[in-house]
DNA sequence: CGCGGGATTGACT
DNA sequence: GTCAATCCCGCGT
């Protein structure tokens, strides 16, 4: 029986460069609150983003409404919509006023399946994108700028850490616009668990 | 104040 | 493989 009793990972664990930040989240447990319930899983994919040098970065271009929480507290979560239509989980790195982020890409769902398969509309898989994520753990907008240290609503806490022979890595997902320096970089990562 | 486009997904040829 | 959905925002006028 596993306990019940969260334990968020601190804001200094997310207080560093997100590359290296995105590298530690492999294999972590993503936790949701919802309706009484927790939807878990372990997120198996990951992409990192900078600011002022990164092309590729909402932050690429200074602060403004919509990426200020890029440039705030690290520890937040970072939710915007695309395409007008998906919502996108990011964790907030770096120190206070450097912009840096996490995009959560995939997860292997380890509990509550069945609440994650009514809020997809359909069965497995279930979180194997950045939009599908988010729907299967009704995460929106309403979460953006949310204090994942607080072990309430949504967080993530340890749970695996996967053999470096499973972690891979290659670009990023669809920023074709970003200079080829940042489109080409390694800065997805992701765990194929054997 | 109008317009272009997006850190995606699912349906369809 | 192609393509539309859908809406907020960032930027240029």
């Amino acid at each position: 029986m596993q306990s019940l009793v969260p334990q968020p990972l601190s804001p200094s664990f997310y207080q560093r460069d997100p590359l290296e930040v995105a590298g530690d989240l492999l294999g972590k447990k993503l936790v949701r609150e919802y309706t009484g319930q927790r939807l878990e899983g372990v997120i198996t994919e990951v992409e990192a983003y900078f600011g002022d040098d990164d092309t590729g970065s909402h932050a690429s271009r200074g602060q403004t409404a919509r990426n200020a929480v890029m440039f705030g507290e690290p520890g937040r979560a970072y939710v915007y919509l695309v395409y007008g239509m998906y919502w996108m989980l990011n964790v907030v790195t770096f120190p206070t006023g450097v912009a840096g982020a996490v995009l959560i890409r995939a997860m292997q769902p380890l509990r509550g399946q069945e609440w994650m398969e009514q809020l997809r509309g359909r069965k497995a898989p279930l979180a194997d994108g950045p939009g599908k994520l988010c729907r299967a753990l009704d995460i929106n907008g309403e979460l953006n700028g949310w204090d994942l240290s607080l072990g309430q609503g949504l967080w993530i806490e340890p749970y695996q850490v996967p053999p470096l022979d499973q972690i891979q890595a290659g670009p990023r997902v669809g920023i074709d616009y970003a200079l080829p320096e940042h489109r080409d970089a390694p800065w997805r990562l992701w765990w194929r668990p054997e």
